[in-house]
DNA sequence: GTTAGCACTCTCTTATGGAGAGTGCTAAAA
DNA sequence: TTTTAGCACTCTCCATAAGAGAGTGCTAAC
């Protein structure tokens, strides 16, 4: 472990670096930093903290850089959450005036916007995941002659239809009874968890009292309920990297706004904060993905009636403000949720 | 009007400076392009087209490089139209076959996506915009106690849905009457006239024979019918802009991807090939929006049902391939088009 | 254990001097 | 009158060099 000399000056150096983008030498800290020792001693001790794995020295005569272990460290012993503005606090309860909000998506899209606003990176939500609620009702409503519109409705609110065409006409009682049975069957169920083991047992039942017609609709509106598993992601601030010096280099730049492009990379990516309680912090190589082992990500939940349905979060260099941005994210996510029930209970 | 040999000169610069995107010289189109003539006789015509506005010239000892008013002229009278190579055609026949199209959202997805692949630019799509469809059938279903699922079908197959939350319990057969009432008066309108007026006669009548709740419910369902007026956005391959020369300039970058962070100004932009039948090319200067002045469009629109829904196009520099975009994206929305038929009405 | 002094290293910026590409002009050729 | 060859001139781009600046590591003294 270190000792509190060494912490001091790696927490020195690291809040210094994150400030400046530029390598952190000895006499800066002795000079900014009033830890009352001289450079030289300053040196030795950041000698040890490079032998040790918390810096790097981008070549001989420059000043320390944190390496990631050093920004772990930091994360986890050093850094002072910082307190959020009034402005700040302001800008994200406002997200509940803004007029277009009806449902959590347009929640969603308005707080990522915020949250890339106050942090100045990039912030991305998943949204609310489908296959990690469970179905409350399924409605099909005929729309013309072999069209029905089929609905479902989940215990956190969510709503999706799908237009379905039939192979032949269905009247509208047949229509009632093969809701009647899906709701019978089905309802109560994670909509992750019906498989085909479920529907073909539905199916057998259905068999038994109706027409060929009926057991090719059940089967396409079955086939259809697990397709609608995948969900949305919103991104906002893509372009704030533009005002991060480590991102001056184009190819820097463009493999950024790649990682961006790859919508099931971002899913994969957001979905690892699901197995936390609060907020997780993933710093550059401690990333499961290649291509993203040069930035940080912090992300947190947020939950519908108690379950965890979906996550938000930000994307940005290692040297990350993290005292900030962790404050900001644990704000704005109870927010949320209070948001949100307000939305599915009012 | 420019004579047969400043013409053949013109399009030999600006079929050079599409390719090479370098400064085109005098030599440099004696030698490649054999027009018969030798270098000084082209300086000479040169000359005469910088002075006509048809060439630039980046400064005193530098070839020349096109004017907005030069491409203007190569992509009305000069340019041919390059034929589709059998990948590119298989690429976009291909989208048919991607298994989760099952909409037209669904297809503008993989559709925006071709595009950009095969263009190497940046594509959009606007979607299907409600507003200009009409009002087929409008649907009240019942979610829990207060909650009320409203449905609404176009003439074109679009559906859109949200939930509602009335401020009292309304009865299924209230809710029935009240859908009756809706699409009596308003089925067959298009959306976007559904104004404060039809919504205030509506009201009168309804006001006539039934209690208060009723009243504050279709107030608020007719409200809502306004907001869905604003349509999705498809966006794909930004980062093929990294691959431009003119875009090796980090603030030539950045200002690029803000434009396609700006949903609002992107719908402007693809709104204006509403207008007209065919493919809108739009290049530099000519835009209306002076942050893209710097940029060509080259758009297109789909129909749904022989009606003008919505439009998908191309963004990238003012020195784009013309010729080759142009026959894609004429191919290409000739083939949604057959698609979408096929998606609506299978 | 801490500090001052100093030589050394590496980057970054600025200046310099061709090389290269292309033009415009002039005068000769067609 | 139109076209062409020749040539001086201009501007960019690139490589090289030099010097400033920042910071280190080491040694020896405190």
């Amino acid at each position: 472990m270190l000792d509190e000399r060494k912490q001091k000056i790696l927490k020195a150096i690291i809040d210094d670096f994150i400030i400046t983008a530029e390598p952190v030498g000895s006499r800066t800290i002795a000079r900014k930093y009033n830890i009352g020792i001289s450079p030289a001693t300053i040196r030795n001790e950041m000698s040890d903290l490079e032998e040790m794995g918390y810096l790097e020295q981008p070549h001989t005569s420059a000043g320390r850089i944190p390496s990631d272990k050093g920004y772990r460290f930091y994360v986890d012993f050093l850094m002072k959450l910082r307190k959020l503005t009034p402005e700040e606090i302001k800008n994200i309860k406002d997200v509940s005036l803004y007029k277009k909000i009806n449902g959590i998506e347009e929640l969603l899209e308005q707080t990522t916007k915020v949250l890339s606003q106050i942090t100045r990176y990039t912030s991305v939500a998943l949204g609310p995941q489908l296959k990690k609620t469970t179905l409350k009702h399924l409605q099909l409503v005929p729309v013309e002659n072999k069209r029905v519109l089929m609905v479902i409705v989940t215990n956190s609110g969510l709503v999706e239809h799908k237009l379905l065409s039939l192979p032949k006409n269905v009247t509208e009682s047949d229509l009632e009874r093969v809701s009647n049975i899906i709701n019978d069957k089905l309802s109560g169920l994670a909509i992750g968890d019906i498989s085909d083991d479920v529907i073909s047992n539905v199916k057998k039942e259905i068999i038994g009292f109706s027409s060929d017609v009926f057991d090719m609709a059940i089967e396409f509106l079955l086939k259809n309920l697990q397709i609608y598993t995948d969900s949305k992601l919103f991104l906002y601030g893509t372009t704030n990297i533009f005002n991060l010096p480590e991102f001056r280099d184009i190819e820097k730049a463009r493999n950024f706004l790649s990682i961006l492009e790859d919508k099931e990379l971002l899913c994969e990516i957001l979905s690892n904060s699901f197995m936390s309680k609060d907020i997780v912090i993933t710093i550059g190589s401690e990333n499961k993905y290649q291509e993203i082992k040069n930035c940080s990500v912090i992300t947190t939940t947020y939950k519908i009636n108690g379950k965890t349905i979906g996550s938000i979060g930000v994307v940005g260099p290692t040297r990350m403000e993290y005292s900030k941005v962790v404050s900001i994210v644990r704000f704005l996510s109870e927010n949320m949720s209070q948001l949100i029930s307000k939305i599915l209970n009012n």
